[in-house]
DNA sequence: GGACAGGGTACAT
DNA sequence: ATGTACCCTGTC
C-alpha cells in the first residue's frame, strides 16, 4: 500500500509496547508489530517505528509526537524509579514504553467499560461505540477507522443501545455520565486546573468510576504522572513483591505504600510493572 | 457444554 | 474496612 510517510524522531520509544500495554484499545496492527494505523481524536494515521524514528501519515507529525508523549524525558523518568529487584527487571524489560496522552472522554468513556474485562473484550466494546456511534474518519487499506463517540451522541441513546455491544451493566454507567457530561453538569476541561486530589474526587463523582478507573484517567489523559492505580495484576506484583510475609494488608496499605514508594513518576512505575507483569504471563502460557 | 475468571464499582454491613 | 451482586465473553 502507498502512503506518504514522514518522519518524527522518538528516541526512547517503543511504539508496540505502548499500543499493547492497556492504555488504549483502539489501535490496528497492520504488516507487523511496527506499523500500525489509528485514529488520534478525530484524525486517521499510519505509524511506523523504524529503529528511533517514527514515520507518520504526512501533517501528522505533531500531533502524534504530542499524543504519544514523546517530550516526556524518559530517562529522567526511569531513574527516578525505586532500586528494588522488580522494579529493576521490569524497567529493562519495557525500555521504550510510554504513558501517551488521550483525548479526555475517550479515555473516561473507555475506562468506564473496561471494569471487569479483559484486554480482548475492552477492545471489542470501544471498536463497536466507535463504529455504530462515531464517525467514519478514514480508511487505510483495508480497515476502517472511526472516532469514538462524543457525550453528546452517547447521551442520545439508550442503555439497550450500548448493551447491544456487549457493556453489560457498564452501559448504564457510561450513559448516566455522558449525560452529566453532555448537559455541562460536569466540564472535564475544567478539572485540568485542580489539584490531584481534587482532580480524583471529580472523577469519582461519575458514574461507573471508582478508584481504579479515575486514576487511569489521571494517569492517562490528565497527564498526572504519579497517579497510581492498582488493578489485580498490580495488587498481585504489590503483595508478592513488597508485603511478602506480611498477613493482612489492607487496600488501604497498599494505596499509601504505592503513593509514596515509587516517587513523583509513579504513574510509569505502575505502567511498567504492570506490563511487565502480562508479558511474562503471556510468555509462560505459550 | 457448562463452569469460570476476567485490568471494578456501588452499596450494604 | 470487608463482603457481595452485577452483565457479558473468551477460555478451558
Amino acid at each position: 500500500m502507498m502512503l506518504d510517510l514522514r518522519p518524527v524522531a522518538a528516541p526512547h520509544f517503543d511504539l508496540a509496547a505502548t499500543l499493547n500495554s492497556g492504555q488504549v484499545f483502539h489501535w490496528h496492527r497492520l504488516d507487523d508489530n511496527n506499523v500500525w494505523a489509528g485514529v488520534i481524536g478525530e484524525t486517521p494515521l499510519v505509524v511506523e517505528q523504524r529503529g528511533d524514528a517514527l514515520h507518520v501519515t504526512a501533517g501528522c507529525e505533531e500531533l502524534v509526537a504530542r499524543y504519544f508523549a514523546l517530550d516526556h524525558p524518559l530517562d529522567e523518568i526511569c531513574a527516578s524509579f525505586p532500586n528494588d529487584e522488580a522494579m529493576t527487571t521490569a524497567r529493562a524489560a519495557c525500555r521504550g514504553l510510554r504513558v501517551i496522552r488521550q483525548p479526555l472522554w475517550e479515555c473516561l468513556a473507555t475506562f468506564i467499560t473496561s471494569s471487569m474485562k479483559q484486554v480482548a473484550h475492552i477492545r471489542t466494546m470501544s471498536l463497536y461505540l466507535r463504529v455504530h456511534f462515531g464517525r467514519h474518519v478514514g480508511r487505510i487499506g483495508a480497515v476502517d477507522l472511526f472516532s469514538y463517540p462524543t457525550s453528546d451522541r452517547i447521551a442520545a441513546l439508550t442503555a439497550g443501545d450500548l448493551r447491544a455491544g456487549g457493556l453489560g451493566w457498564r452501559a448504564e454507567n457510561l450513559l448516566a455520565t455522558a449525560r452529566l457530561v453532555a448537559e455541562g453538569r460536569v466540564d472535564l476541561e475544567a478539572i485540568r486546573s485542580l489539584d490531584d486530589a481534587a482532580a480524583l474526587a471529580a472523577l469519582r463523582a461519575l458514574p461507573g468510576v471508582g478508584p481504579k478507573v479515575a486514576n487511569c484517567v489521571l494517569l492517562f489523559a490528565y497527564e498526572r504522572l504519579g497517579a497510581f492505580p492498582i488493578d489485580v495484576w498490580i495488587e498481585r506484583v504489590l503483595r508478592a513483591t513488597y508485603f511478602q510475609r506480611k498477613r493482612k494488608v489492607t487496600a488501604g496499605r497498599l494505596r499509601e505504600f504505592s503513593a509514596t514508594y515509587f516517587g513523583p513518576f509513579g504513574g510509569y512505575a505502575q505502567q511498567y510493572l504492570f506490563h511487565h507483569a502480562r508479558q511474562s504471563k503471556r510468555k509462560g502460557k505459550s
